[in-house]
DNA sequence: GAAATAGTGTCTATCAGACATTATGGC
DNA sequence: GCCATAATGTCTGATAGACACTATTTC
């Protein structure tokens, strides 16, 4: 590997270069936060508490702290543990929104990224009137969406749905341990349709992702139900085919 | 639109985001050009002739240019019909890559978008020695890439290649018209696998997304193949199941 | 035992892959 | 006719969906 100039000169023009010779967009990271709580899916919104759209709800989000900040994924992960406390989330870029107009004041770019976080791991700070969570599904509440967001959450329902059928994403969205029964309410949720038990199970069982745990459900009447736990929170478990194309 | 007072802690919290309070990072956008072209996926690149990284391969991109650029993706198609002359090509954005090290300048993140051409339409700038299609499998080539556009090429070649599994889009590597052959030889150039031949006419037959065009091919030995072009460059075509999974 | 929920077994229509066969051009 | 390539036909193993069935708990 040859440069053709020496170090010398690359180092000169590093002193003398000028970052601010070019105009540079407002840039924020935004987060689209999901949980599984209550037989809904769940998305974490905060109040808008200045203008523009003060007193809108709006996702979780702000501006890089280039000191603190390494990475756009570290900010991303320093701004779900302020909100919700959570450490080692489930978190994926979604995408970049960028543009004149989605901010009345100047141009803008945020880039969103979605994370899937169990409800019982979540502590929300203490003003339950300025963050709440709100079921997707909820017209109401897209609607009162600041900026973008109704469009940002939108996509990222899609490439949420869309991931449950090659990954297993969706455990992330359920405590360390948990029954089958309630993995496929959790797909059930997201996809808005009923799934085939015996299907689901044997898809499950193929992909060989999750471990018995000696453990059984005491949840009232009915045969309690095997507890599991995932196998390996770091290897990548695809599906070979999809699980809702035909589902009744 | 209820405007409820803001809470102490809210206030602090947006005051603490306040955008003039940081830097913004540097921000650009990149393109990974794809054109299939003499049995290759390759991929533009141009020689940077300033530094850092003076003399190295890179993606063509730029910063964006808050007065004509009205979106992401309007900057994304203005560099790259400055650079191939392609109007009209597909557009994707990929995802943005941004961190403090990126760059030794300082902290960039650059929002990356891949676009797939017909080599005939391509027109290259002036200097064959400053801008070169380069096969995306030369090490040799990903070797000298300037910042971290090697890894942008690898995710874009990961991308572009699952999309092909359940997408239409390598019709967008080829000009208008053009045979099942020629279709399915680019589906095995990307996939880096022979596909069956039955399989795939199947498959793209069942996905009905082409219509014969009244044209044969002249090439020499062997029956003509029909010439086929793509009924809907705006519907998106979805294929039901995977190509490549399972083919020998 | 009844009710409720968890979990398994089995049948079948579908379909991707494999590969044989036919079709159509140049020489 | 021979070769090369395009295009079609047919068989088969795999499997997703459907649904009947068994298992285990509470009451």
């Amino acid at each position: 590997m040859s440069t053709s100039t020496p170090d010398l000169e690359e180092a000169a023009f590093l002193r003398h270069y000028d970052p601010a010779l070019y105009d540079r967009p407002s840039f924020s990271v935004d987060l689209v936060i999901f949980t599984a709580h209550e037989a809904q899916l769940q998305v974490l919104l905060v109040k808008r508490g200045e203008h523009p759209y003060k007193g809108w709800w709006a996702l979780p989000g702000g501006f890089l702290d280039l000191h603190r900040d390494s990475t756009l994924e570290a900010c991303a992960e320093r701004k779900l543990l302020e909100k919700t406390g959570v450490k080692a989330p489930y978190l994926e870029q979604l995408r970049t929104y960028g543009s004149r107009d989605r901010d009345p004041r100047h141009w803008t770019a945020t880039v969103a990224y979605f994370a899937l976080i169990a409800a019982p791991a979540v502590h929300l700070g203490s003003g339950l009137d300025t963050v709440r969570w709100a079921p997707v599904c909820d017209r109401a509440v897209a609607d009162l969406l600041a900026f973008d967001h109704a469009t940002i959450l939108a996509d990222a329902i899609e490439r949420l749905r869309a991931k449950l059928e090659y990954t297993h994403i969706a455990v992330h969205l359920l405590p360390e341990e948990f029954t089958l029964p309630q993995l496929q309410q959790v797909y059930e949720i997201i996809l808005q349709q009923p799934l085939d038990k015996s299907s689901f199970r044997r898809r499950v069982a193929e992909a060989d992702m999750l471990e018995p745990v000696a453990r059984q459900s005491r949840n009232g009447s009915g045969r309690p139900a095997q507890f599991y736990r995932f196998r390996d929170y770091d290897r990548r478990t695809f599906f070979p085919r999809s699980i809702s194309r035909n589902a009744r």
